[in-house]
DNA sequence: ATTGAAGTATCATTATTTGATACTTATGAT
DNA sequence: ATCATAAGTATCAAATAATGATACTTCAAT
């Protein structure tokens, strides 16, 4: 590792958990070489670490193939994770009530850095995988959930947010204006919502309103989404927005 | 590390999975001095360790307690498994469907070990925390689902299970006789299905299918959990089996 | 059959982890 | 409030354990 700050890092460590992230979304299994490349580090270390994380059960190995995959393991962690956050068990009961009632698709998004992750999801048929699974991240400022969250924050956060976190152009109509988007929290911020339409996905309309804690801000929310094919927003913001606020208000804490 | 097998195995590596790893859902935080007596480590390593995964994202620690939690990265993990085990993507589709039709819960589970893995899970209502987060735990012989895989293999793979497996007895209904599992994985084997009840928890009746691999072979199950005061096991076999068996079967693969 | 790449094994070198200890900050009892 | 004790943090000399170069073996493709 290029350089140590300080004397309690533990390189070897780091370098371990550089082969778990090295998998995602189009990195579902590795070979040691694969390994090698995304990680950059040496081969030696690479064959080590693989070991010692597949002899531990962090990493499954296809004897045919030699490849590696993430185990079980890494679900297990979700578990503890889930029981650690104490939002987590606030909330869903009350997104199972509105997911059976609406049918829509409904999601807890949390502010993670300067991206935000669903820790929640309850998907509905017409929901592709990529929304249905636990622990994606977008960028902030590119989702409802996001903007909602920026909503309830102070000014000089708002303003080191706009300037600082980044965009990612997903669709032909994602947002890149910076100045726009502050229009969009302000809007955000004066209705207690946000809607954002194709800013990820194309046909994809999305509605997200906070969960705003005692203090006032919001770190976390809810978030549906729902298809520009059968919702425009005027019907969103009638039919699905009032269950949305009272199902984030019910959220205790 | 007590011995070194191999030259390859990263002993530090190994420490730093341990810190993970002592999280579970009754500890969903620690202090140092709790890592130190859940993971049997030096205070010294132990606090190299943390600080390095906290560094690295992988614990989040409370300024004020000084304590440390599972950080979004768990969830991230999550992520990366969902994409990298093929049946979650085909089992879900189908999970969704048979949830919306039924508004019963319905889980995915895996066998992993001798335990079984909830991998997919679709809450109702009526659904309690711990059976609706992903990555639990539970020994495979006490199980509806781990009956029914089990139903699929051979003869020599269930003698060893029934002899070696852990049996765990959580509610006064548990049933801890091997021979009388034995049996019920005979009936499982016979019938196509397996019916547990109270034997993880009182007033919970559970309904298991198994998902069949081309070989014939069952890795993994399609679960449904009622309560005892709304449904009996006839019922259940009545109006829920042949839609289960079919949520199942249409599982590709 | 041949060749190059990928995976595996070995080992001398030394950088890195180690763990004891001292120091500082919190906590709880009196 | 004060003290006593535990918890957390910092430091450093010693040597263990990680390193990475290299050689060997297996695999895959032509």
């Amino acid at each position: 590792m290029e350089k140590k700050q300080n004397p309690l890092f533990v390189g070897t460590l780091a370098k371990g958990l550089r082969l778990l992230r090295a998998f995602d979304e189009s990195h579902v299994s590795l070979s040691l070489a694969e390994l090698v490349a995304r990680t950059g580090l040496e081969k030696s270390a690479v064959q080590r670490m693989a070991h010692t994380l597949h002899h531990e059960g962090m990493l499954e190995r296809d004897p045919g193939t030699r490849r590696y995959r993430p185990s079980h393991a890494w679900l297990e962690l979700a578990y503890s994770y889930y029981w650690s956050d104490p939002l987590i068990s606030r909330a869903l009961p009350k997104l199972v009530e509105f997911s059976r009632a609406y049918g829509e698709t409904v999601n807890l998004a949390q502010i993670s850095g300067d991206h935000i992750i669903y820790s929640l999801r309850l998907p509905n048929q017409r929901t592709q995988f990529a929304a249905s699974i636990v622990g994606r991240r977008l960028p902030a400022l590119g989702t409802a959930s996001g903007r909602v969250m920026l909503a309830t924050w102070s000014k000089e956060e708002v303003t080191h947010a706009l300037e600082n976190w980044p965009i990612r152009s997903a669709t032909p109509k994602t947002i890149t204006d910076r100045e726009a988007i502050a229009q969009d929290i302000a809007r955000a911020k004066n209705d207690g919502y946000s809607i954002t339409d194709g800013q990820m996905m194309l046909n994809e309309i999305s509605l997200a309103v906070p969960v705003i804690s005692i203090d006032g801000r919001a770190n976390a929310a809810v978030q549906v989404s729902v298809s520009s094919l059968t919702y425009d927003e005027a019907r969103l913001r009638g039919e699905i927005l009032p269950a949305l606020l009272d199902t984030a208000g019910g959220i205790p804490g």
